[in-house]
Formats: C-alpha cells, sequence, structure tokens
DNA sequence: GCAAAAATAATAGTAATACTATCGTTTTTG
DNA sequence: CAAAAACGATAGTATTACTATTATTTTTGC
C-alpha cells in the first residue's frame, strides 16, 4: 500500500490499479509510453508486450485507451490539488498562492518518493500533450456525468475562490482559470512546437510571467 | 468557379477539392458529417456512401482524415481572416478592433452566398469542437514545415500587431492571442458541455465579454 | 465531333486495431 | 487448505484505414 493514495472516481477504471502490483506496472508503462509514441501509436497490445504481459490484462483495468488517458490526467489534477494544498499552507495572501499556483502549472515537478510507480514529470509533459483529448469527444455528456473531469473542475474552483479573495465583484472565476490552466498546457507545447503562437524565448519562466500578469490583471480590472 | 476563394496550403490536399464538383461536395458533406458525428467516428467509408460515391474517391482528394480536418480548419481561419480585413476597414481604432475581432470569433457568422458548398455556422461548430486535435500529434513538427498551421499563426500575428499599436511594450502578443483565440473556442464548448468550467450564463455575450477585458487589461498592464 | 486524357465508380484485398471470449495456471486470502 | 481472484495464453470477430485494379463516364483539346 502506498503512503499516499490520489483518489480518482472508480468510474475511470474497471479494477483499481493502485491495488495490485501489476496495475502500478501498467500506470507506470502506460505513462512511459504515451509519453513517448503518442496516444494515437499507443494500443494496449504494446502496453502488454512492454509488460512482459498480455493485452487481455490490461483490459482488465481499462475498458480502453480513452479511459486509461482519463485516468492519468485524472490522477495529474488530483495530485496538483495536493500539491497545491501543501504549498498554500505557506503562504498568506491570495496573490501568493496564485504566483504560486501557476508556477506549479508549469514547472516540472520533484520526484515523490511515496509514489515510486509514477513519474511526474513524465507525467506532465502527458498531460500538455493530450489533455484536451479527454473532453474534445462526443460522448462528453455522458462521461462528465461519470466524473471523468472532476479533477479539473475541482481546481479551476479552487483558484476561481482565490480570485474572488483578491476581488470579490470579480465575474468570470471560471473561465479565467479554465482558461488559465489550458494557456499553461498549450504555451508549454507551443514553446516547443509552434514558436510562432508564444513569446517565450527563455522558457518556463516567460510563461508563468506571461500568466501571471493576465491573471492578476484580469482579476484587478483597471 | 467560386467568386470568392479562400487559399489553402497544396500540402493540405491530394487534389485540390475547390477545383471539381465532386470535391466541393466532399467538403460540403464532411463539415455536415464531421460536425455531427465526431471527428473519431466519421470515416471516408461514410462520406463515401453519403454522397453515393466511394471511399477511393475521397482517398483522391485527402490522404486521410487527419488531412481533410486540417484543410477544414485552415479554411476556417482563412475566411476568418478575410471577415476580419472586410470588417477592420470600417474601424479605426486597434481596441475597436480588437473587440470586434473577438465578436467574430464567438459569434455565428452569416452566410456568404459566394461559398455555397460551406455552411459556416457548421464549420465553425467544428472547429469549436475539433481543432486541437489537429496539432496535439507527434507528427506536429513535420506537418508544421508543410503549413498546417498558417492560418492559425497568422490570425495571432494580425491580433498581436493590434496589440502592440495599442501598447508597444506589451511583451506577450503572440501568446496573449494564441490564449484568447484557443479560449474562444474552448469557452463555447465549456459553456454547452462543461459548465462548471465557465461562468457564461447569457450565452456568447458573457464569453465575448470575459475574453474583451481579459485582452485589454493584459494589453494595457495596469 | 472525336480521340485522348482525366475523373470516377465498383470491387477486392490487406494489415492493423479494438475489442470479446475461453480456459488453464498461478497467486492470494479467509 | 479450499475457494476465489488474478493472470497468461490463445483464439476469434468486426471495423478501420488504407492500396490496387479495372471498367465506365466525363471532360478537354484539336
Amino acid at each position: 500500500m502506498n503512503v499516499l493514495n490520489i483518489s480518482v472516481s472508480n468510474k475511470l477504471y474497471n479494477k483499481n490499479p493502485e491495488e495490485t502490483d501489476l496495475g502500478k506496472r501498467i500506470l507506470s508503462k502506460s505513462i512511459g509510453l504515451m509519453a513517448e509514441m503518442g496516444y494515437e501509436h499507443l494500443t494496449f497490445k504494446k502496453i502488454g508486450v512492454a509488460l512482459e504481459s498480455t493485452e487481455a490484462s490490461v483490459y482488465r483495468y481499462f475498458q480502453n485507451k480513452h479511459q486509461l488517458l482519463a485516468y492519468l490526467i485524472n490522477w495529474y489534477w488530483g495530485w496538483l490539488e495536493v500539491k497545491m494544498a501543501q504549498e498554500f499552507m505557506m503562504l498568506n495572501s491570495p496573490e501568493e498562492k496564485l504566483r504560486r499556483a501557476i508556477q506549479l502549472l508549469v514547472f516540472p515537478m520533484d520526484k515523490d518518493e511515496r509514489i515510486p510507480h509514477i513519474n511526474e514529470g513524465t507525467l506532465q509533459r502527458l498531460v500538455v500533450a493530450e489533455y484536451p483529448k479527454i473532453y474534445l469527444t462526443k460522448e462528453v455528456d455522458a462521461e462528465n456525468e461519470e466524473g471523468y473531469f472532476l479533477g479539473y473542475k475541482r481546481i479551476c474552483d479552487t483558484l476561481g475562490k482565490l480570485a474572488l479573495q483578491i476581488n470579490p465583484k470579480y465575474k468570470y472565476p471560471h473561465s479565467l482559470f479554465s482558461t488559465v490552466i489550458s494557456a499553461a498546457q498549450s504555451q508549454q507545447f507551443f514553446t516547443e512546437h509552434l514558436p510562432r503562437l508564444s513569446d517565450a524565448t527563455s522558457g518556463k519562466e516567460d510563461i508563468v510571467d506571461f500568466l501571471t500578469e493576465m491573471t492578476l490583471n484580469s482579476i484587478q480590472n483597471k
């Protein structure tokens, strides 16, 4: 059993992968393979082979590749929420907390030794490259009811409440943070692959600075 | 021949669909089918059947479904660029132009009678639902060189230059408008499917207001 | 108005994918 | 230690994403 467990809705798996050794190996290997070859090119067959196990065994844990991706991304948001809560304890003003939250969204995180089967850095790269694929489908409404997007929503709510502490009259806290979180991912992707869509030259610091300015200027509204 | 032709890189098709009757019918039907059933569920077989033609005929125009989507999305950005240029002629200040640009991104557009084979409203819904899928792939760098993302980049550049007219010292014009354009799409999607991720209650006006505030506050920077 | 060229329709076929099902063996657990 | 659960091995199916071939229709240049 892990010292730290990130909870993910039980609609996101067939059989809880955190409960068995094979399950954890599936998570670990899936993150690596998906980050390396991309969601489209990954198959359960390949995961099975890489684990020296079988396709059928992977299907015992996840109904399909889409559910696996949704699991991993929800795990990431859950984990980020834990990190934010930890960090916020040390900080006193909502503005400091928002600044720190944006850094956590952009900078790669340190390895947490309590969770040896998850490589957080690789998982973060995976989220940057794949996260809109979990909601941009025709099944979004059904999956929303199953809790596929709870992690994302909870982080938006948390940050939105900090914004309201700074300016209780701010009208768009949810829109702002779904935009900021989304931009945190896409600016990382653009900096690497489509640089004409960003202005980040010195890397992640620029992204953090851009997002922080945009966030605080929006909330304070002149 | 059309009165108005939107130009799209010739790397985005096998055979130019604007040049033949079947080609235009493929565009028209693809937009409808993809908007209705979603990118993942669409196949060239289904397009062929819907046209009372064949799968092989569709392959003569597009190498695969991904290229077809990239074509349609580039067509959309090209067309939006034309619309913006038209509208900007009537407007005098960069701020007015930016306000109008944001409206064009969010509100459905009127049917242009010069282009009978494209349903702009349906195409816009398609872009909202599918656009990040053209760059979130492992082939992004190769496709970038083929000009798959030129339409998007050009709009970002144009709007970025308007921002610099308002404040020549603004540091992040490209990041800001890739974020705003992306948010214009995703806020529409969230309002409909994941309402906890937005604050839009009275519909598209709220989205426009949120984006306009965010944009102008960012550019003016206190 | 006709021959050549181009475009299309019809059909077949292949490799890969996304599963589902069955069954024997190993491991866990009460 | 018996029952249950998990796992590995294997097989099989429907669909997808193409490629190839050939016959027919349409277009075009002279």
